[in-house]
DNA sequence: CTGCGCATGTGATATTATAACATAACGTAG
DNA sequence: CTACGTTATGTTATAATATCACATGCGCAG
């Protein structure tokens, strides 16, 4: 862990909800100047790599994770008005999975309105 | 259903696996020559809508579908090896879902190896 | 010291998607 | 028929997302 990808974690941290990659890329050129694209996407490959990090597929952003994700994939509870996610997981087997189709991993997000926002 | 947005439905159909949006536009200019982004992303748009098609979320892809939504979204099983795709539907309700939370879309899919891969 | 592996810096470019405005096609009210 | 509203399409440009390719630095094994 790194100062640079331990700075980025931190950013996923404190935005607390999804963050885009370029977004992330401005607030670090706002302290260092030299941050560029290639930064912010090997530190968040490398975030995704050890579980730290999971990226929002249906919204091409990136949150941080504190979860234990030995038991399986994560499952994302995103609320279209706050922005909030809540992430839950052991999400169970697919029990709809064709015949023989041996899953490596899984996208699972759904998008809605949280208690708060409804 | 107009000529254009049959004609994108009919490429989609024909690849048989996902397909992305410009090589969908390559197809589209090979034979009409005058087609451009927004053409193939506004019939795409629209086939989603209507629901004969689906975005990949994950590849940044598009595929047919032939199915029928009434109980619920999509559950796409996917080859990594061959590129198939398998849909499934009647995704069930997430159970892990936060208190109160109301979904009102699910990206769920699966990638792995399809039993004539492994 | 030297060579190697890995992380980072840097400039360019590729890929994916939308904005903004113009034109056409089509039905319907008058 | 003509004028108008609505929807679809054409066209130009640009935004947003992501990667490539090569250079540099840095720590450590030999
Ligand atoms: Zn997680
Ligand atoms: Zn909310
Ligand atoms: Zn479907
Ligand atoms: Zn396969």
């Amino acid at each position: 862990m790194t100062p640079l990808r331990r700075n980025v974690l931190a950013l996923l941290v404190r935005a607390g909800e999804p963050i885009k990659a370029y977004d992330l890329l401005d607030q670090m050129r706002s302290e260092d100047g030299s941050a560029k694209p290639p930064t912010v996407y090997r530190s968040l490959d490398f975030l995704m790599d050890v579980g730290l990090a999971h990226k929002v597929e249906a919204l091409n952003a990136y949150i941080a994770c504190a979860h234990c994700h030995d038991k399986g994939g994560a499952e994302l509870y995103i609320c279209g008005k706050c922005g909030s996610v809540d992430e839950r997981h052991g999400a169970p087997e697919p029990r709809n999975a064709p015949d023989g189709f041996e899953t490596e991993r899984s996208v699972v997000e759904h998008y809605g309105l949280c208690a708060k926002c409804r």
